[in-house]
DNA sequence: CTAATTTTTCCGAAATCCCGGACAAAATTA
DNA sequence: TAATTTTGTCCGGGATTTCGGAAAAATTAG
């Protein structure tokens, strides 16, 4: 499970309190006190979420918001906005905040939110990855010549009887439902030695 | 995208008001008065996200909230609380439930919450869907003799290239880099029959 | 309809593969 | 250490595959 928390908070102290608040969870925050420092961490790989005040002196909230955006559509971003401000609320949500908080706001509920989007980020990274392996193994099967392709696979097929039965060339050819020496002509041919197959 | 919510509230002009809501926001309500009504819609391919009072006569919020856990636990129950109950939220919050609502609730608050569930919920369908097509495709490799698995790929691999080529046998022959001569000599071995690859 | 092109089948020889047998080397067991 | 099993290599011939050439069959074009 990720636990990054990527704090974008100007105030020292507030700051510090919430990465209190985050480390008592076992969660693993990462201080910053603006837009400018925190900017190279945003990354379509973060295996993290981002926490962000919105009133800041420099670069607001709505600016981490759209940047963030920018480099990936699916990373959570949790705005921090002023007591009561409705207004600045819906807007983060509209804006596609994955939510916002009242500030002052109470550590466990900051926690519950944070934990939620720590579990949407890495439900979309899995995804992607899963997706990748899938869409990989697919596309590498399209090229190159029959006898080729036939042959990566049988070196494959061979390769793993062989790791399944620690090595042992005669119960990989049982498997196999092959004789013996033809397994070793095969492996022979495909330059495949059995000792590599062994855990001893 | 995901839009069904299946709702469970006692209260018929609560429930009428709620429906409404999500309507205006081409969301999918699935009205219910209690759990009785509901439970049988909650199950683990349930194609959206369970929204439950937490005060009801016959069952409360907490027991759709643990038969919902035992049927999926990557299906998401928000529930609505009554206002300021702060322990009934915590512990919702404690027991999984995806998010809480302090009732009378924001038309526009509620819309969002639910939009999160349905996005989160739709990434775990997903994720299984996809992780089961990717060890499907591994599992079906692992049975039969050596000869017997790399024909089945031999004639995916024709047929693929056939299928490519709209049933042009020279054609598929020089894609997959051998005489045409070879192609048929195989094709002849595998049963394969180029004309049932010509769309027309 | 005829000619031209393409598809498909047939043939045969060279190359390759399959597989059992034999055996030495290495490992395991008694 | 001796006996036994397992491993890896080599051999050889029968079966299979490969692949070019060519002809028959089918399709398309003129």
């Amino acid at each position: 499970m990720l636990r990054k928390v990527l704090i974008i908070e100007d105030d020292a102290a507030l700051r510090a309190s919430i990465e209190q608040s985050l480390e008592l969870e076992d969660l693993e925050p990462i201080p910053t006190s603006g837009f400018i420092q925190a900017r190279r961490s945003i990354r379509s790989n973060f295996r993290g979420v981002i926490l962000s005040d919105i009133k800041m002196p420099d670069h607001d909230g709505f600016d981490v918001l759209s940047f963030t955006q920018a480099r990936d559509l699916d990373l959570p971003v949790v705005l921090l906005t002023g007591h009561s401000d409705v207004p600045t609320a819906m807007r983060a949500v509209r804006e596609g905040a994955y939510e916002y908080l009242e500030k002052p706001c109470d550590p466990q509920r900051l926690v519950d939110v944070l934990r939620r989007a720590l579990e949407h980020r890495a439900l979309v990274l899995e995804n992607r990855a899963i997706r990748e392996e899938l869409d990989q193994g697919k596309s590498a099967e399209e090229s190159g010549s029959l006898t080729d392709r036939l042959e990566v696979h049988e070196r494959e097929i061979i390769e793993q009887a062989l790791s399944c039965e620690n090595g042992k060339v005669a119960n990989a050819a049982q498997r196999l439902g092959i004789p013996r020496n033809t397994l070793y002509d095969r492996m022979a041919k495909l330059h495949i030695v059995a000792k590599a197959f062994r855990s001893h």
